[in-house]
Parts: C-alpha cells; structure tokens; sequence
DNA sequence: TTGAAATAAGTACGAACGTTCGATTATATT
DNA sequence: AATATAATCGAACGTTCGTACTTATTTCAA
C-alpha cells in the first residue's frame, strides 16, 4: 500500500540538506551567494551534483536556504542571548555587542552584507528575503532604543530611527575595517563609537 | 620606418577604449566588477568580443581599468571641488556633503563599495587596487579632521582616527539605506549624524 | 600614395555553469 | 521479505565564459 505522502517527511535527506546548506553557507561566507555553485559544493561534501542539485529545485532554491542559515545564525548569535536582558539599555547594549564579537567570531565575510550588495539591483525572491531580514535587524534596534527611552534611559526627545540608522552605520564600518581593510581595531573603535553614541543620547539630567 | 614606438600614442583606439570602460563602469554599478562580462560589453558598445577584448590584455586589467575609471570618478565629485575650500571645517564639511551628493547621483551601486565586497577574500592586483583606494579616502577623512583641529574648529583631543571611522560608517548606511532599502531620506539621515558628530566634537569653550 | 602599424573582426577552443533525465542504490513501512 | 518511495549517481545538454589564434580593415606617417 502507498504510503499516506508526507505525512512523516523524508528521514535521511533532510540530515544531508543540513549538511549540504552548511558547507555552502561556509563558500557564501567567502565568495557570496551568487559565487555558489552546485559543483563546487557537491566536491566539497562529497557528493554528485546532481545529487546536491535534487534537494533544491533550482540555485535559487539554494540560494534561499542559504541565505536562511545565514540569518538564523545571525538571529542566534545576536538577538536571542539579548532577549535574557531587561527591556531597555541593557539589552541594548548586548545586542550592540554581540553584533560586535559576531562579526569578529566569522574568519569569513557576511553573507548577508555581501548578498545585499549583490542583490541590490537584481529583483526576485533572494532580494526580497535579503531585504526582509535588513528591515527586520533595522527595526529590532529601533525596538531596542525605543525601550530604553521608555525606561528613562536614553533621551525622550531621542529620534529611534536615527538612532538605528547610525547604529547600522557603526556595525557597517566595523565589518568594513575588518574584512576589507584587516584592522585588528575595528572591535575597538564600533565598541567606541557605540559609547559614544549613547553617552550622547543620555538624558540632560 | 617603423614609427617610434609610443612617442605619440594610439591615436583612435584611445577614444574607443575610453567609450568601452565608459560602459563597462555603467554595467559594473550595476553588477559589480565580478559580474562584468566581455561579451556584454561588445554587445553595449556595438563591437566584437574580441575586438574589446584586445584593448585589454586580460578580463582582470579590465577590471582594473573600470575600477580606475570610477574611483577618479568618486575623485572628482568629491574631493577636488572641496579643494578650492579653505582647509579646516569648510572643506571637511564639503567632502562629507560631497559624497552624500555622490551616492545620490548614482542611479546605480557604488563599484568601489561592491568591489571591496567581492575581492576582501580574493587577492591579486583588483584587490590591492581597492584596498589602496579606500585607505586614500579614509586618510583625506582623517587629514581633513586634522586640519579642523589644527584651525581650533574641532576639539584638540578629537580623535581623527575614530573621527574617520565613524564618517566612513554613516557613509556605508547611507549608501545601504539608498540603495538597498531604497529610502529617500538616506541622504537626510546621514546630513543629520554629520551634524551630530560635528557638533559634539566641537571645542568645549 | 604607399605600406607598416594599429585596430577590429572572425572563428574556435576548453572549461565551467545550471539543469535534465534515466538508471541505480538506500531506506523505511507493510 | 517484499515493495513503494526517497536519495543519489552518471552522463549529457545547451549556454556562457575568457582567451588564443588568424584574417581583414582602418589609420597615419613617410
């Protein structure tokens, strides 16, 4: 009798695509989504290329998954330890300085950084989930100031969406000193300029 | 009689290769040095791959030669015209407005901001080339911070470097916000956060 | 005007790419 | 153990790529 389809997924392929997604997610941190390719991966996890080719529909495909684990990596390293904090300043903080020590823990550049680039002229379902995720890490600092000047912490005349554009800035040239440019100080000067940053969004008394 | 070789250089062929970098910088801000195909360009300009390609011994010294042209490009829309300013916060203050100009005339990506995206992990000569690029611009940044210093515009204890730094980054999030999120107020934003930087570097008396 | 040099076109190549397809092996349920 | 399904392979396809050669045309100085 045919089995009911779907209803208990696939066993083994589902460990492979896991494995297939990290060693890709490993190139696309060298070479960016769009240096990916099926043949190059399927070398480096030992399989055919067709045989990686077949848990994804298309490169696209592969694309997105990519770009997922890239994200979800992104989300654990940064945004969930922080959620353990109080509202406001303190949590603050960790998200800043865990998008700090993130970028210092890669040996290789960020996926999403580069596919923004990438892709920022280059419509379809990548760019859009690209851009989701960006608007998504734009809003969750906001969030984050917003709270802080709730709690009295930071100015109530702050501007949040000025305040996330400039912290976005900070993370942009730390990444920039460090991938691009290899300064060992590039954690040095984010950490400083954050401090700053705050020091002057401080309420007057 | 063979003519002296190089005394007077090629005549037409100078003007031709000048109209396929032309192109080639079109087509690279829209898709980065790495996606410049010579085909593509024959096909823009009207020629035959191999008649473009002859101009250029290999795809890589087009690369180079697109990467020249738009970094005289960023050259002349920023820094010269600040150069009739007097030096110390006029010109500093014309760099910086400058480049938000710059970003916004773009109607496609900045070559030089993908460029140091796609080569930080691919060395040879087009990496060296942006890596030498960006490290003049952020030098002028912090000259330019220096000389507003020496003229007691800027507190003397201001650090130029991390005054650098930051210029830098409010530039990457302006040039992200634009092209990426495509938000019109990128350009206010980062006239905003000058302002603010300026401003609390400012002598204390 | 002539002839050499500069410039462009034409053709072809080997490699890499994403993708398709039929065949084959592995897995898991009955 | 039997069998349907999932998973993988191997070979091939059509494109596109950069590049190497050869041939034709244009340009410019003598």
């Amino acid at each position: 009798m045919p089995r009911p389809p779907s209803l208990r997924g696939p066993q083994k392929g589902a460990a492979t695509r896991d494995a297939i997604v990290l060693a890709a997610l490993a190139l696309a941190e060298a070479s960016g989504l769009e240096g990916l390719s099926i043949g190059v991966i399927a070398q480096q996890v030992g399989m055919s290329k067709s045989g990686v080719f077949a848990h994804f529909g298309s490169r696209e495909d592969l694309q997105l998954a990519v770009l997922k684990a890239a994200t979800d990596k992104f989300s654990a390293a940064v945004f969930q330890p922080a959620l353990k904090l109080k509202r406001g300043l303190p949590r603050l903080r960790a998200v800043l300085e865990n998008m700090i020590a993130f970028y210092q823990t890669l040996d290789r550049g960020c996926v999403i950084l580069s596919a923004s680039h990438e892709f920022d002229d280059q419509p379809g379902p990548v760019r859009d989930a690209v851009l989701a995720y960006l608007r998504q890490l734009r809003s969750e600092l906001v969030r984050a100031a917003r709270y802080a000047v709730d709690a009295g912490e930071l100015d109530p005349t702050l501007d949040a969406e000025q305040f996330g554009f400039e912290c976005f800035g900070i993370f942009l040239a730390a990444h920039h000193d460090l991938r691009t440019l290899r300064d060992a100080d590039s954690a040095a000067r984010a950490r400083r300029a954050f401090a700053r940053l705050i020091a002057h969004s401080t309420p007057k008394n």
